[in-house]
DNA sequence: TAGGCCATCTGGTCCT
DNA sequence: AGGACCAGATGGCCTA
């Protein structure tokens, strides 16, 4: 019984001699291309040509010469095999190209984005450049911050709105933010995304550590960032808020 | 040298 | 169907 493939193959012989390689889409496009070929040459696709409508094996057998032909198609198949598998190979190569390509741009706009936050957010005095994780965790703990001094802000005048004013409504929710430090520090970390290892490193855990006892400034040049009311070292720690693994 | 960070590749899945 | 998104794998570079 003749393979199939070597049929389909058969036909991809004389049609690959006809293309060139930069038209390959109409015939071979994927691998349900690559499935088709499993396809008897019956199922789909043009009628076989007259030269494939050679006589069978065992007639062929009967025919003087008729060897010598036989192992000349069969020599054609084997070409043709290799053709198309290598074209296949070109054509998903290609793709897989294209698609690493935009992965990679893809990535880079991610990097971009990150390094806008870097830029927004304060300097390291060494001007070390804060990795990527630190620059999420780094950024979510300023913003909860400079939320709560304003915060702090409004006890101290009450009635000014100076936080309504400043932050739009929901930006105040949306952060699961910690608790004032002052007010219920031992609950820092403690929530559903916090590690417990996280918890421990950090000092604010620790009620009696001297960090959560002075105010938060942050920088050494100019300016110094500077929240009173809040503890020491407060953008240093990790404070859990996007989870460890 | 081990560990951390990063860029890239890759295949799978989801979405338009 | 093609692109976006995601997570795992891999290898290079750097630092303690």
């Amino acid at each position: 019984m003749p393979a199939p493939l070597e049929t389909c193959i058969s036909d991809l012989d004389c049609a690959s001699s006809s293309s060139s390689s930069s038209d390959l889409s109409g015939f071979l496009t994927d691998e349900e291309d690559c499935a088709r070929l499993q396809l008897p040459a019956s199922a789909s696709g043009p009628p076989a040509p007259v030269r494939r409508g050679a006589p069978s094996t065992s007639r062929a057998s009967e025919v003087p010469g008729a060897q010598d032909e036989e192992q000349e198609r069969r020599r054609r198949r084997g070409r043709a095999r290799v053709r198309s598998e290598a074209l296949l190979h070109s054509l998903r190569r290609s793709r897989r190209v294209k698609a690493n390509d935009r992965e990679r741009n893809r990535m880079h706009n991610l990097n971009a984005a990150l390094d806008a936050l870097r830029s927004v957010l304060p300097s390291f005095p060494d001007d070390t450049k804060l990795t990527k994780i630190e620059t999420l965790r780094f950024a979510y703990n300023y913003i909860w911050a400079l939320a709560e001094t304003l915060r702090l802000a409004d006890q101290g005048l009450p009635g000014s709105g100076a936080r309504e004013r400043l932050l739009p409504p929901q930006c105040v929710p949306c952060l699961p933010g910690p608790p004032s430090p002052a007010s219920d520090v031992e609950s820092w970390g403690s929530g559903a995304a916090a590690s417990p290892s996280a918890a421990a490193a950090s000092p604010l855990s620790d009620p009696s550590s001297p960090a959560a006892s002075e105010d938060f400034t942050y920088g050494s040049g100019d300016p110094v960032f500077s929240f009173p009311g809040l503890p020491k070292d407060l953008l240093h720690t990790t404070p859990c808020f996007i989870p460890y693994h």
